[in-house]
RNA sequence: GGCGGCUUGGCCAAGGGGUAAGGCAACGGCCUGCAAAGCCGUUAUUCUCCGGUUCAAAUCCGGAAGCCGCCUCCA
């Protein structure tokens, strides 16, 4: 029903629900490989027509809405008197400062369409009041209420809908109901690009598809979470580099604690744990969360370097609180979801593929070295590693013979 | 014009009356043939600026500057 939709269906000629099935189908795909789970219910507001049809009627009937000749029918906002209440606003003031002509068939130039009639080549469906179409925010009030009651705990949504939407999804439920509507608003900022707002709806699941070219799903919520939800995070090519060297230095030290014989015990929940649900507990400080997993990182890395990596049965016991604990919490945050071989083996595979490079030469250079380095020719193992590094390899000699991968 | 938000080390970013988390970067040390990784240490007497309240302010109040968003029949 919205605008653009139908204005695409009249340029390519396919019909509306062709256009958004595509669209909601891309959305899909991006969700899933971004790790978010699909919601239970996801309702569409041209399968509830009924059901908005009904709202707007209760409206009618409790004076909270009015027809006007030609077909709309309008949210009287003069009859909601906590209108604004959500943004602050104060109707008085908006009203001297409205930008656009007045619709003289309003009687206050705020009040908002919820049902307008059809134009021709626009899509309708029948209603009381002529063949029309839904207004924006009305479908928002009428599903929540379908799947949800009169009122529920948790609305989210960017900040940009606050006012008007936010505000009218108020205006309707609560005029209707008498009751609270929501009790936690969570509205979050947005992904700048350069400082400024990104290109809206469709635009940003674009970008999506772009990053993620790059960078793995875990680096793009790592990313994210790594501001507070309410906060603008601007994109930039250094941070999203900043944050995937970090999530690499998180599954180094689980590949750590896994050749280290650190055991899994889903059931024991450590400081970690209770650190990351303090901070998320706090209006989702995923950023002090995410610090919190750090902190644990660091203090096991220590464990490990002071027993040379073989932990006894006591720091063995620690170290699994942390292993756990990680694990917990990487199904809630979706990330550090892979297990570490798996993750530098893709990593790995990635980069082959990116910079066409063929993994047995490098096996080959890094046989070579070893040999130099065994007849204490260093200046020719240091050319070849030289030689890597120009291709963005770094090698790491440990006990157990060079490993490398790309930086 | 109205409303809301933001400004914390070189960069990113928590904290929101009790004396500055975390990440990245840099430098020094341990380790290493040298590195890398990891660890240890150093890097903001100070939180855009100016006033005020307080025993105590990055945190509260007032003012200024800069940046961002919203104010449409856009979902």
């Amino acid at each position: 029903m919205d605008d653009k939709i139908i204005k695409k269906s009249n340029e390519t000629g396919e019909d509306c629900k062709t256009i958004t099935e595509k669209y909601i189908d891309e959305f899909h795909n991006e969700m899933d490989t971004l790790n978010v789970l699909r919601p239970t219910v996801e309702p569409k507001a041209t399968e509830h027509i009924r059901h908005i049809i009904d709202f707007i009627g209760m409206l009618i009937d409790k004076g909270k809405a009015y027809y006007v000749e030609g077909g709309d029918v309008y949210f009287s906002i003069d009859s909601f008197k906590d209108y604004g209440k959500l943004s602050g606003r104060n109707p008085e003031d908006m009203r001297a400062g409205a930008r656009i002509a007045v619709d003289t068939n309003k009687k206050n130039p705020l009040d908002f369409v919820l049902w307008k009639p059809a134009k021709p080549g626009e899509p309708f469906w029948e209603s009381p009041w002529g063949d029309g179409r839904p207004g924006w925010h009305i479908e928002c009030s009428a599903m929540s209420y379908e799947y949800l009651g009169q009122g529920f705990d948790i609305h989210g949504g960017g900040k940009d809908l606050i006012f008007p939407h936010h505000e009218n999804e108020i205006a309707q439920s609560e005029a209707v109901f008498g009751r609270q509507f929501v009790k936690y608003w969570i509205h979050n900022g947005f992904v700048d690009i350069n400082n400024e707002k990104m290109s809206k709806s469709l635009g940003n699941f674009t970008m999506i598809k772009e990053v993620l070219e790059t960078y793995s799903s875990e680096v793009i919520r790592m990313f994210l979470l790594s501001k507070h939800y309410r906060s603008p995070i601007d994109y930039t090519e250094d941070s999203m580099r900043e944050v995937s060297i970090g999530l690499d230095r998180i599954y180094a030290f689980l590949e750590r604690l896994e050749k280290a014989g650190v055991q899994i015990d889903g059931f024991k929940r450590g400081n970690l744990w209770n650190d990351f649900e303090r901070a998320m507990n706090d209006d989702f400080n995923s950023a002090r969360a995410l610090a919190s997993v750090f902190e644990a990182v660091k203090k096991g890395n220590k464990l490990l370097d002071d027993t040379s990596d073989i932990p006894d049965e006591n720091i063995l016991e620690t170290l699994s609180f942390i292993y756990n604990d990680i694990k917990a919490i990487s199904n809630i945050l979706g990330m550090f979801l892979l297990d570490p071989q798996s993750y530098f083996r893709a990593k790995k595979d990635k980069g082959v593929a990116d910079m066409a490079i063929d993994p047995s030469e490098i096996e080959d250079l890094i046989l070579q070295r070893a040999k130099a380095r065994k007849n204490k020719n260093f200046s020719r193992a240091d050319e070849v590693r030289d030689l890597l590094c120009a291709k963005n390899i770094v090698l790491e000699d440990g006990p157990e013979g060079t490993t490398w991968r790309f930086e």
